[in-house]
DNA sequence: CTTGACTCTATACCTAGGTATAGGGTGCAG
DNA sequence: CTGCACCCTATACCTAGGTATAGAGTCAAG
């Protein structure tokens, strides 16, 4: 198989596939004599496991070295387990960190006393000034 | 106040300073018969606008536009809201994912029979193969 | 008057995950 | 043999949000 029939294959571009071998992410690809790369099933194989990784959160580092760590017979299962506990934790993380922005968002959302054609929107003013001390004697952003 | 006197009182870099400034993140700035930048304590409130806003999770584009919106008089409330809104749904959207990822990860990580020393892990197999359809016969990922 | 801390601009570099382009070679059909 | 689709490498470019460096000017103290 060429890389062209490859990329149909998987979805992915022909560029990107050249991109993920210099990378390291897939084995070392068999030649032609006419310096084209040949590649078996395997490397459909080899694609899918790359994205679904992608879709999993890891970084291409990261599928890099669990590549690796699939090569090894018998695999280090303790390894294996800790990369995707790991993995759980840091996703856990973020989300806390996004669940606290939306609360933020959402409490600034909820003091804007929109509608009522103020001249100044509470919203722009909480950004400007957080939520410390109640701003209306301060000088505007832009004051100039 | 000085460049280095702003990045001491908002601990943001002298070169994020002037690189918020090529950005358009901070007003025309005043310079001196030296040509060094001279800041008011406005820049302080500027500088902490622009980091409160990364916080909730704006892009240095998003937050100039909110800026510009900042500078009417009267404020634009409707559009202010909007952008609030919408970050909201979008933060939503990420955790979504996220949350997405997580169950797969768990899902993977309970299907692995780790401990009873096997030749091949659960984990792996997964990854390289997806829930689709059970290995066993396969051939490994890497049988060179 | 020199030294050191500070500032200036312009430019390059960094991570992540690619995409695009230039300039060439290969393979096959007509 | 020409044309076209495909492939090759090397290099540059992209977004985002900066960081680092080179080479020059400024300012205050000693």
């Amino acid at each position: 198989m060429r890389i062209g029939q490859l990329a149909a294959q998987t979805g992915v571009s022909v560029q990107t596939i050249r991109f993920y071998e210099r990378r390291g992410l897939l084995k070392k690809t068999a030649r032609l004599a006419s310096r084209y790369r040949s590649f078996s099933d395997d490397a459909v194989r080899q694609i899918r496991f790359i994205k679904r990784s992608q879709e999993l959160g890891y970084t291409l580092t990261e599928i890099a070295s669990i590549l690796d760590l699939s090569q090894m017979r018998p695999h280090n299962t303790s390894k294996a387990r800790a990369i995707v506990e790991t993995k759980i934790r840091d996703i856990e993380a973020r989300i806390r960190d996004l669940q606290h922005m939306r609360d933020e968002l959402v409490i600034l959302g909820r003091e804007c006393g929109c509608g009522d054609a103020q001249p100044v929107c509470r919203v722009l003013e909480q950004l400007e000034y957080g939520a410390e001390q109640p701003p209306n004697e301060r000088p505007a952003l832009v004051s100039s």
